[in-house]
Order: structure tokens, then sequence, then C-alpha cells
DNA sequence: ATAATAGTGTCTGTGAGACATTATGTA
DNA sequence: TACATAATGTCTCACAGACACTATTAT
């Protein structure tokens, strides 16, 4: 039987917001080879001898074991299998979206994060076929963030309408207006998925800005019945 | 290495609307044990001996080595893996949504449609997990239903709007009002992706049906930027 | 003429886009 | 007071929903 298997992995693409309004890449340094001592995504190998129960919990052991975070959201994109990706052959990546909050810590010299720009043109190349597995990552979060909340997942529970916006024009790769925003923050609101808080933020100049808190149902980001785009 | 690996296929929920306005599911018979001879999805195994170049084309492959027509629409969906859905062992399965048309025969006693109600209500029970992967795959025809064109890849490439209704319906699983309808093929006829044939379809009774003909762009259905639904 | 079905027109409601206006803080 | 930024209001436009009305065939 050994011969019908293939060699399978699990691969995070765990994206967060940093203080800039870009989005950043978790990459860890590779323990093993092939490239070793490369950064890479946080990968495990799936078979019947590690302990998983399924795929979902494979994906989260492998973002525990590195970065010490839980993410905010996880969900499956896709998985490519072909004999040239990985040098050893045959080879299978199922990899998911993580969406982390902007505060995790690192407390590992073997983790890092970069810009994702980096990553995409190809600045800060990555071994395998990881690139490749970013860009359609990054692809599924603009192409979700078109129709749902989910950019509100790579924030803090509590935040501002300033945030949020930041959070959406990092997610499109480009600016959306303040008044859409609030409209569909306000229909979210009617829906239970965010409430006020009544507190305020008060930053250095201008006015203070409402405090709004994230409250997200069971996994799915909230769905809205148009496009934000044109 | 051979311990490092895993079991893996890819299984494909192949669908096309049949003369009652219905989904109907491609089943095939199991050649080889385990469950040999029931009715299951048609899938293949993918490993390093196999010559598929990669998952999509090894996707193609499970479809054309049984159902000899090609699919008008294919998309992968998602990959479920876990210890207990193959009496094997740990195994993953990458499932694939197939659209066909209305008309492929069937040359083989060993395929057979059944109605997809049928499945997900386990009247006709199905090996493995079967029958949650076509659950799945009919939930992103659904949730793609909303807001594309995907149903079309159910038609002929020449069909008429009464036609196009019945696709979306099958897809939604409610009523879409036909002026809806109508006024998101006219946006199509705009970008080119259909075009009014001035041939018309003459049934038994009522007024003739102007012919349509939907010249689809590679790969990806037109998107729309708002719901169909409420 | 009548039945049956296809196609068009009209009115309403919702929410995005753009932009102006008002509100509330700091220096 | 001046400035910076947040929040609200207004107007337009596109399109879905509902429903009425007109068009074109067969019997």
């Amino acid at each position: 039987m050994g011969s019908a298997e293939v060699l399978a992995s699990v691969d995070i693409v765990a994206l967060r917001l940093n203080a800039r309004g870009g989005l950043e890449l978790l990459l860890g340094r590779r323990a093993q080879a092939p490239y070793e001592g490369q950064w890479a995504l946080p990968g495990v190998l799936v078979n019947g001898r590690s302990a998983d129960l399924n795929l979902d919990s494979a994906a989260e052991r492998a973002l525990h074991s590195k970065a010490k975070a839980r993410p905010q959201y996880l969900e499956q994109v896709a998985t490519v299998g072909n004999a040239v990706r990985d040098p050893r052959g045959w080879s299978l990546s199922t990899f998911y979206l993580a969406l982390l909050g902007p505060d995790d810590e690192l407390l590992d010299q073997d983790l890092r994060f970069v810009p994702v720009e980096e990553v995409l043109d190809e600045r800060f190349p990555l071994p395998f076929d990881h690139a490749q597995l970013v860009a359609q990552s990054r692809e599924r979060l603009a192409g979700k963030a078109v129709y749902t909340s989910l950019p509100l997942y790579l924030l803090p529970a509590r935040f501002t309408v300033t945030e949020a916006l930041a959070a959406f024009q990092a997610s499109l790769g480009q600016a959306v207006q303040h008044t859409t925003l609030r409209g569909r923050l306000e229909k979210m609101k009617q829906a239970g998925w965010i409430v006020e808080t009544g507190e305020k933020n008060y930053p250095k100049m201008g006015r203070p800005q409402n405090l709004l808190e994230h409250r997200p149902q069971p996994e799915q980001p909230f769905v809205f019945d148009r496009s934000v785009l044109s």
C-alpha cells in the first residue's frame, strides 16, 4: 500500500495588519531539509502517524506549534498538487488563510513577519510554490472583502471606524468610502454583530472616535448583499 | 519516506439538469474494494505513479475516464482529510464540482444519474463521506448562483430564458423573478458573454422564445455586483 | 376568439458613490 | 481661534422585487 500514497502537507498563510496599514505575512525558518534554514510558510506534514483528527485541526496545530497566538479566523483556501512543487516528488499542499490580531508578539527567533507585497513581487523569495499560495490566499481575502465583513478579523475586538477602513483598504488593495463602510457597520449593528461600546478613543488630534465591539458569530463573516466596488 | 505519506484521492461531484428541472448527480459503480460494486462518486487515487501533471488534470482524468463527456465547468471545492472517512486509514479527498450539459449520454452500464435530493436526504446512501462532499458542492453552487452566472453552465450553449430560469431555480433551490434574470442576461449581453442569435424556439404552446447563446470567457462565470435574493 | 407562454414597462425600495456640512476634540 | 479628524446628511444612480400590461404563437 505504501506506493499508493503521496506526500501531503498543510501550510498556513497567516496575515496581520501592521501599524502603517499594510498586510504582513508570518514566516517560519525551516528546521529540516529541503530548504533547511530558509524562511517559508509555517506548515506540517499530514499522515496517519500524526494525531490530527482532521485537516482543520492539523492547520491549527501548524499555527499553534509555531506562533503561540490563535487566529481570529481560519479558512481552507485550496489544495495544490503536482510533481514539481517539491523536490522530493509528487506532493500535495492544502493551504489555509489565517487572520491574526494586530498585536501578536513573536516569542521566537525563528519567526518573523514580512510585508505581503514583498512576497508577491518576489523581492522576498519563498521556497516551493509558497509565493503562489500566498497570492491565492490574498485573492480570497480580497474577494471576500468585497461582500463580507472578513477584514474585521484583522482588528482587535474593540475597534474604530478608521481602523476598519484601514483593514478594508489593506484587504481590497483600494480605498473604500467611509460612508459606505459606516452603512455596512450599521447593518451589522442591527444584526447584533457589532455593538456600540459607548466609550471613545482619544487620538492626539481631532474629534474622538466611537469605539465599536466586534461580536462575530461562529466562523462565518457577515455577508452583505451588494459589492462595495463600483 | 514511505510512512510519511498518505492516501489521497480526487473525487468528482458532477451535476446536470434533467428535463423536469431537477439536479442529478453522476455516480459510478466501484470496481475495487472497499465498497466494491457500490455506487459512489467517480474518483481516482493520486500518487507519484499516476501521470497526472497536477490535481486539476487528475480531476479531468477522473471524469473523462468514466463519463465520456467533458464538463462545461470544473472547480475545486475543498479537501477533506481525517482518520475515519476511509476504512484503510487516514486519507485525503480533494473534490471538484463539475457542471455538465443536459444531454450527455451514458455509454456505460456502470454509470448512472440520481437526483441530488435523494443523496442529500440519505434515501440514496453513498459510501465514505461522499454525501457530505455532495452537500458541500451543492452549497458552493447555490452560493455562487446568488451573484454569478454559474447556473448557465448547466445549459447547452444555445438556451432560452425559460431554461435559464430553471437552471437558477435548481441551483438556488428557490425561484428567481424572470425580470431580474432578464436584467442580468442583458448585462451579460453588453459584456459580450451572451449574444442574441436572432433565431427562435417554437414550443407546442405560447409565444416563441428567443434563443440566446452563451459565450463563456475562460473559466470564471460572470460576476454581478448584487445578490439575487431579497 | 381563447389559451398559453414570452417579453416589456412601471413603480418602489435599498444601498453604494460622491460630496457637503456639522461635531468634537487638541494646540 | 485654528486645525485636524470624526460623524452625519443629501442627492443621484443602479438594480432587485413585484406586478401590470403587451406580444406572438397554436388550437
